[in-house]
RNA sequence: GCCCGGGUGGUGGAAUGGUAGACACGCAGGACUUAAAAUCCUGUCUCAGCAAUGGGGUGAGGGUUCGAGUCCCUCCUCGGGCACCA
């Protein structure tokens, strides 16, 4: 009899001699076996250490790469921190301690529990963004977007909070309050560098080739926000300038009764006559100092003011009123629009307010959704009236006609525009990469040539906020102070960092070429492995992340950096892990540490308790209450594989059944009905004697779900070398077949009992069967078979009619 | 308001249109033990019944089908995302 099963032993030994064999390390040079690029997300090294998130979705992974490896691939693993960011920074001005030292303890403490997952990471390829010869190449990929027009800069009002005295990343500013202080964040005007990302708009809807989640899709799709439209040309009355307005509904042109312009509009202060020159700057002032949170309350009622200015409709000739209204956003389309408030709910409630006039141009196809223009505004497709020699057509057809006739005279063209707006990634921050910039009084704006990287962050920096919304590293004098890289004369470099989104938005290029110095990457090794075969991660980056990532590796992709037009082939979300139902958080004081799990019931149990709670995808609320039964399934699983029994032997036929469904489990990461289908197999072997074949097939399906456990158990059995790497079984279909076969049966749809017979028995024989039973006799008695469905091998059903 | 997902025993959950509740937790009873732990066995959707068996049952209501947790329509509800984008 062997001892029990000991995991924090056997752990601790296996996780020893994969090191020591190097077991994780990739060879990225080999060919001769398909690549598998599995990656999940890296995390970012905070306070709250390695958290049951993480592991919820780490282990999982893990156990799909070391699948795939016993598949036959070569699989690449690799882990990493994305280290820059604002927690340390707002701990350092808190409590003076500097992030570089923070970052560095909690990398140290993950790394640790790390490593007692006994994950299959190739630690060698690990990278670390806050290390300099990390963001060297993040300031690097920066320049290159710089050199090809895709980075610029320019004035833009950014998000401030008078409490803090500082400026906030629209992540900081959470439904319009400041993560720190609660304040509500107003806008302030700075100087902003802006990656142009809104050049790819297009491209980035291009999902062709790639396994992704529909609704991952759908949420960058919303993003993104293609919409097919025209552009109009309106004069302006008294002046020789046109306004253009950006409209999806050409077809209600006849119906715009006014104009507005968004306050920020570049026209605004030139066609405002001077009797309402007041007004209107007031307004402005207002809008300007309204919060977000004002200005995009629910309900909120509109407002807006008249120009004294007008506009004549290009269709009709009418002069129609310009106003400004904050309803109307400057950075989206023109910045201006027609209002008709017949068919727009928004220029409806304008126009009802102030006394606008409703002119109906559609009306309904459908007599049904009749509109009723004095009560709510009609905004569907229709059939055009009111509208001259276009009355009648439908709205579909009147878009195309009439942008026509406009475009022949030069007055309308059609337009796409996108609701995805360029990416700002200046920050007035400290802990993230610098921006690779120097301005000289003489040559201005220089880029800091590629031989000259890193711009290293320094270290003599005062972190408490003055402000005065200017980044701490411009309390670094040795840091401002430079020489202009071209005329070699005094100036001064950028002091804003960059968006830590950024660094996290290549990092999968660099893993594996960590270990070059003199590049950021080798182009033949991303041929080679790019793109990334599966990512994992949570949803929640679905706009952010996986969109930058997705743009950034595109760029590279154009600049001839990668082949690969995608960076991630396949990607699956693991759901939240909840506690109490909330999301667990710091602040809450609701994280749960896996350490104490991991301590008292091994690595193994812990990561199959996560997988067995349910769909990997489903994500769930935390309980320790089930973790029992994955212990005693590890203990029971150890017992029947290193015990002798006597007695009956086992079919190999539940050995077989069984890796079929684990194959098929996995394959579709279905680990929760893996496992309890492990466990069917256990307990129906768990008093039988079991060749040694089988064990060690069951080992193997065991594997990737609990490597420690099974690392052990294959050495018991005899395994030289390590489990994985050895192959993944496969089931001999002859095997499962079954002899006989349960049949059930129905009468009107109904159970009435189940019949055993054997697999090839002919429909003719069953139904004969099935007929001579005495529940079945008893249900038909006295009706008569109408009919006789036979689901061969699952269900006859007798439909009888009384 | 719009776009996605969900809603199944006491609990986590399972079910290519074909025996709803696999597997596990918990609970109850039993075996082993001086006792406990561990382990093993039995039961466990609900109602009636000793049982055989029968009635009801997957958020609510309709529909399609020989047959619906699964497909369709309407509604309720929870979660996520977007939200004045013209």
């Amino acid at each position: 009899m062997i001892p029990y099963y000991n995991p924090e032993k056997s752990e601790k030994k296996w996780r020893k001699v994969w090191e020591a064999n190097k077991l994780y390390k990739t060879n990225l040079e080999d060919q001769k076996r398909p690549k598998y690029y599995n990656l999940v997300m890296f995390p970012y090294p905070s306070g709250d250490k390695l958290h049951i998130g993480h592991w919820y979705s780490y282990a999982p992974a893990d156990s799909w790469g070391r699948y795939m490896r016993m598949k036959g691939f070569n699989v690449f693993q690799p882990i990493g921190f994305d280290s820059f960011g604002l927690p340390a920074e707002n701990y350092a001005i808190k409590t003076g301690i500097h992030p570089a030292k923070t970052t560095k303890t909690n990398i140290a403490y993950m790394e640790k529990q790390l490593k007692a997952m006994g994950a299959g990471w190739d630690w060698d390829a690990e990278v670390v963004t806050n290390e300099p010869d990390y963001y060297k190449w993040t300031q690097w990929v920066f320049l290159q977007l710089y050199k090809n027009g895709l980075v610029y800069r320019k004035l833009s009002p950014v998000n401030w909070c008078p409490g803090c005295k500082t400026v906030l990343a629209n992540e900081q500013a959470q439904d319009g309050l400041c993560e720190r202080c609660d304040s509500e964040v107003t806008k302030k005007d700075l100087t902003q560098w802006f990656i142009n990302i809104r050049s790819y708009a297009q491209k980035l809807l291009d999902y062709e080739g790639l396994d992704w989640p529909e609704k991952t899709r759908l949420m960058q799709e919303n993003w993104i926000g293609r919409s097919e439209g025209s552009e109009i040309d309106f004069d302006i009355v008294g002046h020789d300038k046109k306004i253009t307005v950006y409209t999806t509904r050409i077809d209600t042109l006849y119906g715009a009764t006014y104009m507005v312009l968004a306050p920020e509009h570049e026209l605004v202060e030139k066609i405002t006559t001077i009797k309402n020159k007041k007004a209107v700057e007031d307004y402005m002032k207002k809008t300007r100092k309204a919060t977000d949170i004002e200005r995009s309350a629910e309900g909120r009622e509109k407002t807006g003011v008249f120009t004294g200015a007008y506009v004549t409709n290009p269709l009709n000739g009418a002069q129609i009123p310009i106003w400004i209204a904050d309803y109307v956003l400057v950075h989206y389309g023109t910045g201006a629009v027609m209002a008709v408030p017949a068919h727009d709910e928004r220029d409806y409630a304008f126009a009802k307010k102030y006394k606008l006039p409703i002119k109906e141009v559609i009306s309904p196809i459908n007599y049904e959704t009749k509109s009723n223009i004095s009560k709510a505004a009609f905004c569907e497709d229709g059939k055009l009236i009111n509208s001259g020699e276009f009355g009648g057509t439908d709205s579909a057809q009147a878009r195309i006609d009439i942008t026509r006739f406009l475009e022949k005279k030069g007055l309308a063209k059609l337009k796409v525009n996108y609701r995805l707006r360029d990416w700002l990634i200046s920050r007035q921050r400290y802990w993230g990469a610098p921006i690779p910039i120097v301005y000289c009084p003489e040559c201005g704006e220089v880029a800091v040539p590629e031989k000259d990287l890193p711009v290293k962050l320094p270290t003599d920096i005062e972190f408490q906020p003055k402000g005065d919304g200017k980044s701490p590293l411009n309390t670094s004098s040795s840091f401002v102070n430079t020489k202009c890289p071209k005329c070699k004369g005094p100036a001064t470099r950028e002091t804003d960092t960059m968006d830590t989104f950024v660094c996290s938005s290549w990092y999968f290029l660099r893993y594996p070429c960590s270990q070059l110095a003199k590049k950021p990457f080798e182009e033949k090794t991303l041929s080679h492995w790019l793109p990334v075969d599966m990512y994992i991660g949570g949803p929640e980056h679905a706009c952010m992340h996986l969109l930058y990532a997705r743009f950034i590796h595109k760029a590279m992709h154009d600049l001839g950096f990668v082949k690969a037009g995608e960076p991630f082939k396949r990607l699956v979300h693991q759901g939240m892990i909840t506690k109490n139902g909330a999301k667990m958080s710091k602040s809450k004081g609701n994280v749960v540490s896996p350490d104490e799990f991991v301590k008292k019931y091994g690595s193994d149990v812990f990561r199959m308790y996560l997988m067995f709670m349910g769909p990997f995808t489903q994500g769930g609320d935390w309980n320790d209450k089930g973790i029992t039964g994955i212990k005693r399934f590890v203990d029971k699983f150890w017992r029947v594989m290193t015990t002798e029994v006597e007695g009956e032997r086992a079919s190999s036929a539940i050995i077989h059944k069984t890796i079929k469904k684990v194959t098929e489990d996995i394959e579709a990461m279905h680990f929760n009905t893996a496992i309890s289908s492990l466990m069917e197999m256990i307990n129906a072997i768990s008093d039988k004697v079991v060749s040694i074949d089988d064990k060690r097939m069951a080992v193997k399906l065991i594997a990737p779900l609990a490597p420690h456990l099974a690392e052990e158990i294959w050495a018991h059995l005899g395994g030289k070398k390590s489990v994985f790497e050895d192959s993944w079984p496969t089931y001999d279909p002859k095997q499962i077949v079954e002899d006989e076969i349960t049949i059930a049966v129905q009468v009107n749809g109904k159970l009435r009992g189940t019949i055993l017979v054997p697999n090839n028995s002919s429909k003719e024989k069953i139904l004969a069967e099935v007929k001579s039973m005495e529940n079945i006799q008893k249900h038909i008695a006295g009706g008569q078979i109408v009919k006789e469905i036979y689901v061969p091998g699952k269900i006859v059903n007798l439909v009888v009619k009384m």
